[in-house]
DNA sequence: TGGATTTGACCTGC
DNA sequence: GCAGGTCAAATCCA
């Protein structure tokens, strides 16, 4: 049991990248929530100018306001390209398949899958898409310098599902930048996995560089940076959920970090534990006061 | 101990 | 024959 959380590659954190191979209906769910953030994102962008015209001159409240906002605005693009919206980083292959790694020696191969069609996806955070997954073969491919990792839904068995991916690191990705993963989605899901509320999960903190929350004794002590962090993501969690907030805290995704491939940690029956970071304006001046 | 991941072998298309 | 995709035994981990 413990296992299969633990090795199903999380889907929570889902990202757009994913839905290529979502049912359409999830798929009208999506473009609403990327419509919906670039409303935020643009409302933020106004609230941050009539900010700081009304901080000006005060010193560390102007800068505090500038830092915050900022970073609203910027998890807001991380959340959008996430979800496949217009800005990068997540960008839709061309359908040329010019992507480095991700044509090398493909191709004519790729007939193989009986024509179905994919869907090519350049994502930061290949392994949350909103689908559980689990791992199934690993390949060097020619003329890349990373193997590339097979993947097959996680109710491939139990459901039938016949959807997969395949997830290979992008060459070109630049040293300083995050990593770029090059994803390509094989067949639709039928397991109906996908609720909307999996889009809780979308953010892929470890991929926007969420600090994890370090337990001492059983207490939860966040830093001032992780809590300022805690309180954006869980106030994106709200905007992605509606009513509901998730904790950040729960940081899925399978980055790799431990050579585990991508595996995550836990899918989709991912603890999205509610917290009590339901943010509204208060919550954020407790926390700032509190900081 | 059960389930997931790893990895070499096998299969298939070009 | 080569290379990508998949299988399955071995291994790992909670």
């Amino acid at each position: 049991m413990q296992t299969q959380s633990r090795s199903i590659v999380n889907a929570n954190g889902g990202a757009a990248t994913g839905f290529g191979s979502a049912p359409a209906v999830d798929e009208q769910y999506y473009e609403a929530v990327v419509r919906e953030l670039a409303r935020g994102h643009e409302l933020t962008g106004e609230l941050q100018a009539e900010l700081l015209r009304v901080l000006r001159g005060q010193g560390q409240a102007e800068a505090t306001a500038a830092f915050i906002l900022g970073e609203v605005s910027r998890a807001f693009t991380v959340c959008t390209s996430i979800m496949g919206g217009s800005s990068t980083p997540a960008v839709t292959a061309p359908a040329d398949g010019t992507l480095a790694a991700a044509t090398a020696g493909e191709g004519a191969r790729r007939a193989k899958e009986d024509g179905v069609p994919r869907k090519r996806t350049v994502t930061p955070s290949p392994y949350s898409d909103g689908y559980q997954w689990r791992k199934y073969g690993q390949k060097r491919i020619i003329g890349t310098n990373f193997p590339r990792c097979y993947y097959r839904c996680g109710y491939h068995r139990e459901r039938g599902c016949r959807a997969t991916k395949q997830v290979q690191e992008e060459q070109h990705s630049n040293a300083g930048g995050p990593r770029m993963y090059l994803v390509i989605y094989g067949h639709e899901h039928t397991c109906h996995r996908a609720s909307p509320t999996a889009a809780v999960g979308l953010l892929d903190f470890s991929a926007v560089g969420l600090p994890r929350q370090q337990e001492q004794g059983g207490v939860v002590q966040l830093s001032k940076e992780e809590l300022e962090q805690q309180v954006l993501v869980s106030s994106l969690a709200c905007v992605l959920q509606g009513s509901q907030c998730y904790s950040g805290g729960g940081s899925q995704e399978g980055s790799s970090s431990q050579g585990r491939t991508g595996a995550g940690e836990d899918g989709g029956s991912a603890p999205a534990v509610p917290v009590e970071t339901s943010l509204d304006v208060m919550d954020y001046y407790d926390v700032t006061d509190t900081l």
